[in-house]
Order: C-alpha cells, then sequence, then structure tokens
DNA sequence: ACAAGCAGTGTAAGCGCTTACATTATGAGA
DNA sequence: TCTCATAATGTAAGCGCTTACACTGCTTGT
C-alpha cells in the first residue's frame, strides 16, 4: 500500500521544536500550554496530518472514550430513539458508543457485556434492572460503572435513568377501569428474562385486583412482533369472549392485535377495546390510533447519558425519575 | 476502590510457568502451543481471572476489533434493523459495533467518521455513495476500508452491499403508470446530501418520461418525517387537485400522507393512490397497508458484514447487489 | 535584594501487549 | 551415530502515548 507510517507524537514534537509531554498536553490540557507555544505545535499538527494514535492512548491513559451499550435489540424503534439521543449527547464529549444487543436474553447479554469491556468501554449502558447473579458479579468485580435505563428504583447503589413500569401499566389499567371494562386481557413480552415486561404484568394485576367486580381473563405471553400480537388477540377473541379490552405490553403488540382485528373483521374499539405501551410512532399510524402511555424515550437517552458522563468524570450522580402519561387517541371507548 | 490492579500477561506467566510470549500465542493462536503448556495456560488464566488489556493489546497489534458504522439515524427502522443485523454477524467474529450518527448531513458525517477513526475502528459501514471530497480524501489518506450499504454502483473500487435506488423507484413508478395513473406527485426525502433519495427522485422521473402522456406534477422534497409526510400530501392536495397517485421516497412519508389523508376525508386509495419505499413494519399497520418497494434491509446487513470481514482479512471482496420487489397490498388500484 | 510561588516546559519511566528472532528439544532419515 | 528439519518456547525490542517529577526563569511581596 506504499503507505508511509502515518505520523507519531515525536514526529510532531520534532517540527514544532518542543517535547512530546507539551504536544501531549496541548492536545489533552491545552490550558496548560503557552499560546504561541500551543499555536506553533497546531501548526506543525495540521502540516503532518497527524492523529493520536488510538491504542498508544488507551494504554498510557487507561481510558478509551468508548461507552458500550447493551440493548435487547435496535430493531424496537422504543430503543433505537433512545439509543439514538443517547449517542448524540456522548458524541459531544467525544465519547464514542460501541452498541451490542441482547436479543432479550441474560446469557447473551453478560457475553456481549464481556466483550464490551474487553473492548475497553469505560462504561456501559443497559436496560432493566434485574440479571443474573453472574453478570452483577462480573460488572462489580470489574469496577464497571453502568447506568440503568428503561426502569427506575429506589437503589442508591445504581444509577437509574428510567421510570416505574409496574406504576405505569397500573395507571393505564385504571383508565381501562374507570372506562368501565371489567373483563380484561392482557397480551405481554415474555417475562421470564426481562423486568420491564414482568412489572407491566404486575402493574395490570394490580390494577386490576384492586377493582372489586374486575377480573383479569388472560394473560399471554409473547414475542415483541405484530404477528405475535396478532396471534395473542385471535387466542384470547377465540378463548374469552367476554373480553371488553386488551391492555398490550408494547405498541407493537397493540399494532398487531388491531391490524389482525381488521382482518378478521372485528371491530377496534367498538367490540374490543386496546391500550398500547411506549407511544412510539406506530401508535399514531394504526387505525384506531392507540390510547397508550408515553414513555419519554428521548428525554431517557439524554438523561442516561448524563448520567454516564458524571460517572464518567468520578461523581455519583442522583438516578433520574422519569414520569409517563397516557396519550388519549381512539382505541380505547367508554362502556356505557 | 481498594481495587487491585487487574492482572497482566506477566502475572499470568509467573502463575503458568511460562515466558509471556508463549501466553500471547496461546491466546490469539493456539496451534502454536503445545496441548498440555496450554491447558496450565488456560487454568492460570481462569484463576487469576486474567483478560486481556484492551490497550495494550491494540497498541501492540494495531488493530482493535472494532467497526464503525455512520448511519444517518437509528430513529428509522430501515437502519436500526440493517444495524441490528450487521452488528450480530461482526459479533459472531468477535468485532465490536461503533455507532454514530450523521442526521443525513455530509459535515456531520465526516466529523463522525473522523471520530470512529480516531477511536480506533479498523473499517467503516457508510450510507449511500456520495460524500464531500474531504470526505473521501480523508478516507483514502488513512486507508480505511469501508463498505457502502442502501445503493449500489458499479464501480469495482469500492465495495458496496445494496441495491439500485434509481432501478427501484422507476419499478414503482411503472407499476403505478401501468395502473392507468397519468397525473403523478411525488414525496421525496430532502436530495441535497442523500444520493439514495436523489436516485429515487431520478427513477420517477425516468419513469414518467418514459410514458408520453403522464406528467410528473410535483416533487416536494422535505423531512423524512410522518408530519413532513403529511404536510406534503396536504400541499399536493391543495395545489394539483389532479393528482391521482402520490409515489413516496420511504414508507414514513408514505404513513404520514395516508395518516393526514384520514384527517382531511380523502379517501385512500379511493381518490388518490400512494406508494412506499423501504417496506419497513409500518407499511403493514398503516391503513390502507402500504403497496411499497420491498428492501432487504436483513439481508443488505448481513452482506455488509460478510463484505466488512473479508476486507479486514484483506481480501478484496466483489460487491453485492441486492435485489428489490413491488409488494401489493392496499394502497395503490388501477384506474379504469 | 531575596525568597517564594508559579507558569511553562522537558526528562524519562512506564502502560501491557505482540512478534521477529534466537534458542532448545525432538525425532526422522541416512 | 550424526545431521537436520520441525515444533515449542523464550528473549527482548518496541508500539505511541501520558504523566510524575524536575527544572528554569519570571513575577510578586517584603
Amino acid at each position: 500500500m506504499n503507505q508511509k507510517a502515518s505520523p507519531t507524537l515525536a514526529d510532531v514534537a520534532k517540527a514544532a521544536q518542543v517535547s512530546t509531554a507539551t504536544i501531549s498536553r496541548s492536545i489533552n490540557d491545552p490550558d496548560k500550554v503557552a499560546r504561541n507555544t500551543r499555536e506553533r505545535i497546531e501548526k506543525a499538527i495540521e502540516a503532518l496530518g497527524y492523529t493520536p494514535n488510538f491504542g498508544g492512548r488507551v494504554l498510557a491513559s487507561n481510558r478509551s472514550n468508548i461507552v458500550g451499550a447493551v440493548i435487547p435489540t435496535m430493531a424496537n424503534a422504543m430503543f433505537a430513539s433512545g439509543l439514538q439521543v443517547f449517542q448524540e449527547v456522548l458524541s459531544q464529549s467525544s465519547y464514542n458508543l460501541l452498541v451490542a444487543s441482547s436479543g432479550y436474553n441474560t446469557d447473551t447479554e453478560l457475553q456481549q457485556i464481556k466483550s464490551l469491556v474487553t473492548q475497553g468501554a469505560d462504561g456501559l449502558l443497559l436496560i432493566g434492572s434485574s440479571r443474573p447473579v453472574d453478570t452483577t458479579r462480573f460488572l462489580k468485580l470489574r469496577n464497571i460503572p453502568y447506568v440503568i435505563a428503561w426502569c427506575y428504583q429506589n437503589d442508591s447503589s445504581r444509577h437509574f435513568a428510567g421510570f416505574d413500569n409496574t406504576k405505569a401499566a397500573a395507571l393505564i389499567t385504571r383508565e381501562v377501569l374507570q372506562k368501565n371494562h371489567r373483563h380484561i386481557a392482557m397480551i405481554a413480552g415474555h417475562a421470564a428474562q426481562n423486568d420491564r415486561s414482568k412489572n407491566r404484568i404486575a402493574g395490570v394485576k394490580d390494577a386490576v385486583a384492586a377493582q372489586k367486580d374486575a377480573k383479569l381473563l388472560a394473560v399471554i405471553e409473547t414475542d415483541y412482533t405484530l404477528d405475535a400480537g396478532g396471534d395473542a388477540f385471535e387466542a384470547i377473541m377465540s378463548r374469552h369472549k367476554q373480553t371488553t379490552a386488551i391492555v398490550c405490553g408494547n405498541d407493537v403488540l397493540a399494532a398487531g392485535a388491531i391490524v389482525r382485528a381488521k382482518k378478521l373483521g372485528v371491530e377496534i374499539p367498538g367490540e374490543v377495546s386496546v391500550t398500547g405501551f411506549d407511544d412510539i410512532a406506530l401508535a399514531t399510524v394504526v387505525s384506531p390510533a392507540l390510547t397508550t402511555v408515553r414513555v419519554p424515550q428521548l428525554e431517557m437517552g439524554r438523561s442516561a447519558a448524563r448520567l454516564m458522563l458524571e460517572l464518567l468524570s468520578d461523581n455519583r450522580p442522583q438516578s433520574i425519575e422519569l414520569q409517563t402519561e397516557i396519550v388519549h387517541r381512539e382505541s380505547l371507548i367508554e362502556l356505557s
């Protein structure tokens, strides 16, 4: 490739007639260097087309300026948009984002965490709060700062940027109950390895239990896909015909249910009401538009990034609890 | 933190009674080490909880096992799902993915490219083929292997994993024409810094031009958002009332148009037909469901990853051209 | 006039790993 | 028995950077 080796600090030092230490300082801590020295150095850097060598820098300073994120999947707009903001904010502080996905599987998550740490991540963004001891042990052993998004707990030993899934799910369920629905069903995500889903189910159960004459006829756990949502809808319709409202664990499931309803000739919300969770774009596009729980995804990404940056500057920031709210659209109606 | 420094190669060497070189070999090239030595080493590694230091490794070997991707935005499901697969495949070859976003802006793109390269990326995934000379110069100067996705060109000096946007856009436009539409409008993404959008517009223009009695009444360039699609739809409806079909630059725009149409009481496809592009989940959820161009996003991510891996093993793989096809749903009808 | 402080810079010791080259042990072929 | 390829391992020289510490020459207060 006839590639002349790229210039090193030493080359710049020679060109600018100063020591390598001064160059390094002028790059990393410009205030420590006299103005005209700095100008000379900058000129030399420019002229040589110098950029610091990553490995050298990491080795010597023992930090990489890389943050890792392990999310369930980028294919869900929910995570993708949060991550997008997270990345933008970090980028402004010249951190870069290493992304890995767990596919909602805790073993994969651990493996990806290890991989990211091996690749030098200074800090980690994780989704959800419950994970196997192996994972927590590893995190503790390596002393990796990490922030947890998409949920919130009152636990000052960890750093959360999220909301209370149980509370939010209870909130929308109460909304459903208040509209006089008494025969409820739920379509949820698989809960075994997913505390958000688990908590949302708990929230729904709590709320229904608090209403004496209401019944939760079914809770179906399934994949977070349109088709799975549709299948679950079909199952509920055939097995629990009294159902008047279906509370869904996220918007994808709800949209899937509605699309399937159309295919089956079931009228939404005429015959059955449906609610979502997350408020992603899908919620406004599906018809009828979803009454759903608005989760402040962008704000969450931003907050998580802020926590991360604090953590990386050796502070111990307070967790951030975000609020959810109900967005009223068309898929939930009041029963007389 | 009372953190005892993590073990180094030297520690393992002492424990296993071999030289550091042998340990290094046993990790990176196990065949070169005798079986029982290797076993001893592995035991020592296990016992000490050793993991290689990233900086040291990068510095000495001059490669990071990190691949960077600069995409317009993760918020578009199109890119998110492609990226998801790209990451999964790379992960299997123990590469990690550094993600940055350009927001469809070429200056930002260059800046992010520089940032990723500075952060040690061994290779880059880029979207689209046209970029300012500054960017190409930088890429060439640094001799960074990169693959280009989401478009295809017959140019053996670069590596593509994508499809021909012009051809695909022409294809669906011909479909529209064949259904006897003669007054067409287009809602496109901003084309100035986006060759995919530019090519899609070109494809539509070509196809319309080839049909003597057909007219392209308007081409509106706008942001790739639901609202922008809606606004554009409204503009077209008020200014070009003869329009019978609107070809959209992507599914988000098309979905936006349809949602707005419902609000305005315009019947789709009764009064106006609408087509999309990409075939993301949105396309099946919106009602009427979109007739659109299916872009093999997952396959594209997979192909791009394969190209990347080849490139990183110093091969010069052939570009991969993927095929698009039309998915017939409900938003386009035949005129009598 | 002198001590003390300070800003600016240089010296040089690593950081933990890979790898070219050197060395030794082993077994096959003559 | 001796030679020589081959396999297994060791030696040690960096890779390019950061940073503790040392040094120099000013300024400032007394």
